[in-house]
This record gives structure tokens, sequence and C-alpha cells, in this order.
DNA sequence: AGAGAGATGATCT
DNA sequence: GATCATCTCTCTA
């Protein structure tokens, strides 16, 4: 097995494995991961958990054309359009009986952070990848990577090498389930969609 | 710093 | 016709 060696990056690539384990296990241990699509991203800071058994994920009512993905094998991206403007990543993991996924809500840019800044038309690195729908804008991801594997290029995530400091806290930006502390992020990181509760 | 509104389209009722 | 796992701009302070 030849190992692609990617610039300040150490951790091993993650493979379907790693995504075939339930939603709780697989949120908090992407913290810290690094993800490239086209050797452009960076660390993975916030993401949010989302299980059929709760009325705000895509799968609660089932499987339709939109979110099939999901319930397909583990492993796979699963990306929606928000809002008919922005796009937001999924990591579809272990269905558990139905279907989950993980939302990747903010990166700290680490690689190509010019491309970024191209893409999103603003300069600030707080800014570039602090959202799920600027982080598909500066990754360069669209539908067209719908259904996509997670090891396959132009798709790179990397493990951690060590465990970080991780908090949790109520998803954002939702309606339904709203109680439930299913966002993750990364302690201290200034690359947030936004802080956690102290 | 925080509130409010508009953009814009697929999905669901 | 309403909702929506969002972002950016503008207004008020």
């Amino acid at each position: 097995m030849s190992e692609k060696r990617i610039e300040g990056v150490t951790g091993r690539a993650l493979t379907k494995r790693f995504f075939s384990r339930s939603v709780h296990k697989v949120a908090p241990d992407l913290i810290g991961a690094t993800l490239l699509v086209n050797g452009i991203g960076g660390i993975i800071t916030e993401v949010e958990a989302y299980h059929h058994t709760e009325p705000a994920a895509h799968s609660y009512r089932g499987p339709t054309p939109r979110n099939m993905v999901m319930f397909g094998p583990a492993g796979y991206l699963y990306v929606y359009r928000s809002y008919g403007i922005h796009w937001c990543m999924n990591f579809v993991c272990e269905k558990e009986g139905s279907a989950s996924a993980v939302l990747v809500r903010a990166i700290e840019p680490t690689h190509g952070i010019a491309s970024m800044r191209r893409r999103r038309r603003v300069s600030d690195e707080r800014n570039l990848c602090s959202g799920p729908g600027k982080v598909c804008e500066a990754l360069s991801v669209s539908d067209k990577l719908n259904g996509h594997a997670l090891d396959k290029s132009p798709i790179e995530i990397f493990a951690r090498t060590r465990k970080p400091e991780i908090v949790t806290g109520v998803r954002i930006g939702i309606t339904k389930a709203a109680d439930l502390p299913w966002r993750y992020g990364l302690k201290d990181s200034r690359f947030l969609s936004k802080p956690f509760a102290a």
C-alpha cells in the first residue's frame, strides 16, 4: 500500500471502516481530522450528528430522491441544496436501522488558502469555512460530488493524531429536535460557525 | 454586537 | 403555499 504524502498531514487516511460506526461516535472522532478536496481544505473544527430517530434528520421520513445516499452504505458523501443557494456536505455513517450522517459545519483552513479566498471572495481566514455553506463553497463541493466515496479522489480525510478537547452543544439553525446536544466542536477554536456556550 | 430581511429553489404538505 | 441542517448585507446601538 503506497501512502500519498500530504504536506503537514501525518494522520492515516480514513476509510469506510471509520464511518461504519454510530454517528454519535463518528461525529466527535472527526473533530481534529483533516478534510481535503482536490488538496484544498483543513482541520475539521465543527460537525453535527443527524440520526433518523429525530425529526431534524433528512432521513427521518424515509428515503426520497434527495436523501437516498444516506440510505446507502457508510463512507459516502451526501450533498444537498440549502435554502436554494448553498450546498451542505455530510458523511454517511452506519445506518443503525435507518440512516444517519454527520454535517460538516466548519474547518480551520490549512491547505489551498489562496484558492479558498478566490472561491469565497473574502480574505479573512476566519470567514472562509466558518459554516456549512461556506465550507462547500471554499472546497468547491456541489451535487456533482453527491454519493462520492469518502476515501477516493478528489476527497481525502486524514485521522487526527491526538485526541483534542471537544465541546458539545445544541445544533444550529434547526427548529425540530433543537434541544439535542449533537453539535461537536474543537475547544477554543477560532474557526467555528458560532462560539459554543461557555 | 445583534436584529432583520432578502436571496433563491428543491422538497414536502 | 410553506418550510428549510444558510449567508450576507444593512440598520440600529
